[in-house]
DNA sequence: ACTGATGTACGAATATCTTCGTAAACAAAT
DNA sequence: ATTTGTTTACGAAGATATTCGTACATCAGT
């Protein structure tokens, strides 16, 4: 099966990739200064942390200056990918739409994003005919 | 926040809460026979697992006949939204309809999944009005 | 040169999860 | 009654994840 390896994050790393894809290449205070908002945490903590992502081959690591800049390496695509599957078969009976609807049903979306989604299926649904 | 308990099932209590869900009540027999198709595992491990399961309170035990019979305390729906919660705050930048296009993209659906999705779409738009 | 602030490296303690061996209880079959 | 198979209970080892203290390096300001 996957060849490629598989990405499997823990929780806390999840927390940290989770900042990196959104704020790119970023030094650990910056890191730990936004996880600090959502959890408890020490710093040596969140740079440990780090430093495990980067041995683990997660995180890149520029060392040029005094203070290090760590990216994520793996892609928010392919995890998103490979927890959604995970998920779906575990906890939706292997159906995807299911875990569709309890989503929006959830989180209510603001009306843009439904009529994105709209447009999606519009897409897709050209795209069988 | 949550004063009612967060749920945080492991990866293997997930996979025993999923095939409770199927399946309803079942002895660990059964369930670990389900389980051995997807992954090696030793039925002790099954049985403690499930065990601990039962200490925790996800699981409820009746033990009226030698062979024990589990079934699940937690609710899917419920175990299911906490989860996609998680997810999309920390993997999909807190928006769900990002998660929804990638699952949709992923896992292509079939047809008859797909009108499901239209409809619920379609009955969203009306209470919105 | 000293001090304080900020950074990395390292190791170790703690916590949590996972796995399984072994023993004891029990029932069915011989 | 003894054996055989199935079950639960228990404990402990092994694996993995999490947390943080401490030491040392570096730089800026005094």
């Amino acid at each position: 099966m996957d060849a490629a390896k598989t990405i499997r994050p823990t929780e806390s790393e999840l927390d940290i990739l989770g900042i990196l894809w959104e704020k790119g290449p970023s030094t650990v205070r910056e890191v730990h200064e936004i996880l600090e908002q959502r959890k408890e945490a020490g710093y040596t903590t969140t740079l440990k942390l780090m430093q495990i992502m980067h041995d683990k081959g997660l995180l890149s690591r520029d060392t040029s200056s005094k203070t290090h800049v760590y990216e994520a390496l793996v892609s928010q695509e392919k995890t998103q990918q490979q927890l959604l599957n995970k998920m779906i078969d575990t906890v939706f009976n292997g159906s995807a739409s299911q875990l569709v609807m309890q989503a929006l049903g959830n989180h209510r979306s603001s009306p843009e994003e439904l009529d994105a989604i709209r447009r999606y299926l519009s897409d897709m649904e050209q795209k069988q005919k």
